[in-house]
RNA sequence: GCAGACGUAGUUCAACUGGAUAGAAUAUCGGAUUUCGGCUCCGAGGGUUGAGGGUUCGAAUCCUUCCGUCUGUACCA
């Protein structure tokens, strides 16, 4: 049992004995305490003013009392209105301390024997990633570290979007235009090539419509008849009949796209363990199609059009197959949704997808549960926000994209820039360096793209990203550095790290027992940024354990501590603070070095 | 039109899911180093939580009416 969980245990039996009621134990929450007021966890009585029959003041004191009397861990209480504040006794946070520090699996919470799925990325191989991208990526790969952590068996998926009118769109530009262009003659990534021609594509077909316009067509009409359009149309149909030229030309094209991903991929530090593509599951679902017709979960319209009603849910009814009998988006999702329970049997599937597909998914999760699959339950869209700039709205069309590739040499090139200047490298290799400054600039990035709540909508400032200090990455980072300086002190020099160094210790400062109290909240808040699916959490949390380490720094000594029981307890101290950042940080994606 | 999300210091974000005097960072101003890494630490100012009403011991949080921003509402994906 962990000590809050304990403290609370008292708290219970506090009632019993005081008033005579049992409270559950999921009734009760403990906060910390706010600064100003004395005590280390702070239990607010309002709630339970029934169960005692008196004022929130006489009820706080009863409890505290029983807590005191009862609790070794609880040495002193005081009452501030309804609010119980709880000094836990130094002894405590030290033996608390010696559990933390001598756990092998700390950071790690025990198997919970759940399997869950998380999809992210999920690329168009018409153009290259961009920041939006990369909110997605980053999120999607820390929450699947995230529940990895928290006891969960994790897959993490990748369905790309490799098949549809907009890549026929890139293709017939590259027909018209390419010349034969490769990645190695243009010296282009893949993904940017194809990004080319197909904006491309668009310049073209809205040159045509206004053409078509001038010759008297309507504005409708012409978007319709433009002869651009139409061959990528054409070519759509070619593609699904298996054409040849067709097959060998996308072949060609999404083979250099996949390589211009790939890099992409690498440099994020993302992974996939299973990659779905939808020129394989686009004719999915279709049976699933027949069997809401039999389960009578679905309807046949006059014109052979299938739909599903909602509308006692809340919704409209929505189409699932056309009239002709093709696919729409739904139907695929239907058909990869079991697709993916068949592989795996997972019990979880978390779609890490933007909030402007909020309907689409409620929608596929309703229609999933209607149909009583097993894994309905555990449906979840892990909807974020959009990426806004300074300037406005993101719009690939009028070039306002921010492209991935790019954002990211520039945060690692101004990691160098800043880093050289600082001058603290030397004796650093070539190599050392580039990693370096890979690690500083990337998590600058990922953590700015982190530190926000995934639900909401969020501003990229690109100065503001770039920034070392304050809530960074690179503020944690060099706090991990700095206690790393300290360890290599300590070993040349021989300080005793067993936990029988500190064996007599009774006694500590404020920040000591704060950095403590932090430590011990590690998995606590893996728990919780895993059940939230919010990196946010526990980037929040690291800010705060370097804050909190940093401020220990600089108010007491070490190496020029002379007590040296003292002394052992400090390094140690700092040895699982630079061991929860490193672990922390890669929960959220982020590599932190030892010198910077 | 309808549906949903959002609106918090100058700015970017928090607020443990209804708890104390709404906190951090940044920017501004002022301080700290005979030291183990100054990319550090300490302090100050900065708020009618978009506006009004309601619910209760207690509201940024729940309900309601406005105002504003965004997204969705395709036999597109």
């Amino acid at each position: 049992m962990n000590f809050q969980d304990s403290i609370l245990k008292g708290i219970q039996d506090a009632f019993t004995s005081c008033f005579q009621t049992t409270v559950g134990l999921e009734q009760l929450s403990l906060a910390p305490t706010k600064k100003e007021f004395e005590g280390s966890y702070t239990f607010v009585v309002f709630p339970f003013l029934k169960q005692s029959q008196l004022s929130p003041e006489a009820t706080a004191t009863q409890l505290g009392t029983y807590l005191k009397a009862h609790l070794a861990a609880v040495k002193d209480f005081n009452v501030v209105k309804g609010f119980l504040n709880l000094v836990v006794a130094q002894e405590e946070w030290i033996s608390l301390f010696r559990q933390v520090y001598t756990s092998k699996s700390f950071g790690q919470l025990p198997s919970n024997g759940e399997k869950v799925m998380v999809e992210y990325s999920s690329p168009n191989t018409n153009k290259p990633l961009h920041l939006g991208h990369l909110r997605n990526n980053f999120l999607g790969y820390s929450v699947a570290e995230l529940l990895k952590a928290a006891g969960y068996e994790v897959i993490k998926a990748n369905l790309v979007n490799d098949r549809g009118i907009h890549i026929c769109k890139s293709m017939v530009a590259y027909q018209h235009f390419g010349n034969g262009e490769t990645p190695t003659s243009s010296g282009l990534k893949g993904d940017h090539l194809a990004g080319k021609y197909y904006v491309l594509f668009d310049t073209h077909y809205k040159a045509q419509q206004k053409s078509l316009i001038e010759a008297g067509q309507s504005e409708e009409e012409a978007k319709k008849n433009a002869p651009l359009l139409l061959e990528a149309q054409e070519m759509l149909r070619k593609w699904e009949d298996q054409d040849s030229e067709v097959i060998a030309l996308w072949t060609q094209m999404n083979g250099w796209v996949y390589a211009g991903f790939n890099a992409t991929y690498q440099r994020m530090g993302v992974d996939f363990d299973v990659t779905y593509y939808e020129s394989n599951t686009y004719l999915l679902g279709k049976d699933i199609v027949e069997e809401g017709l039999a389960k009578g979960v679905f309807f046949k319209k006059e014109n052979g059009s299938v739909w599903v009603d909602l509308t006692d849910e809340g919704l409209d009814e929505k189409l699932v197959l056309r009239g002709d009998g093709t696919s729409v988006y739904i139907t695929q999702d239907m058909g990869t949704a079991d697709l993916k329970y068949q592989d795996f049997q997972i019990n979880k599937s978390v779609y890490v997808v933007g909030n402007e597909q909020d309907y689409h998914f409620d929608v596929l999760f309703k229609i999933m549960r209607k149909l009583g699959r097993s894994y309905g339950p555990g449906l979840y869209h892990l909807s974020y926000g959009m990426v806004d700039l300074p300037t406005g709205k993101m719009k690939s069309r009028e070039g306002t994209v921010v492209d991935a590739d790019e954002l990211m040499e520039e945060m690692v090139e101004t990691a160098a820039h800043h880093t050289k200047e600082l001058g603290k490298i030397e004796g650093f290799t070539e190599t050392q360096a580039t990693e370096l400054y890979e690690m500083l600039g990337m998590g600058a990035l990922k953590y700015f793209l982190l530190k926000v709540d995934p639900k909401k909508r969020m501003l990229f400032n690109p100065q503001e990203s770039i920034e070392f200090q304050g809530n960074t990455g690179p503020f944690i980072q060099y706090s991990h550095a700095r206690i790393a300086a300290i360890l290599r002190k300590a070993e040349q020099i021989g300080v005793d790290l067993s936990v029988e160094s500190f064996s007599n210790l009774s006694e500590l400062a404020e920040t000591e027992a704060a950095l403590i109290q932090l430590l011990n909240d590690f998995e606590r808040k893996i728990k919780q940024a895993a059940e939230d699916y919010s990196p946010a959490i526990l980037a929040q949390y690291l800010f705060d354990l370097a804050k909190e380490y940093n401020r220990f720094y600089a108010e007491l000594p070490i190496f020029h501590e002379k007590d040296l029981q003292l002394q052992s307890f400090r390094v140690a101290l700092s040895l699982q603070t630079a061991k929860t950042i490193k672990r922390g940080m890669s929960l959220i994606g982020i590599q932190v070095p030892e010198r910077m």
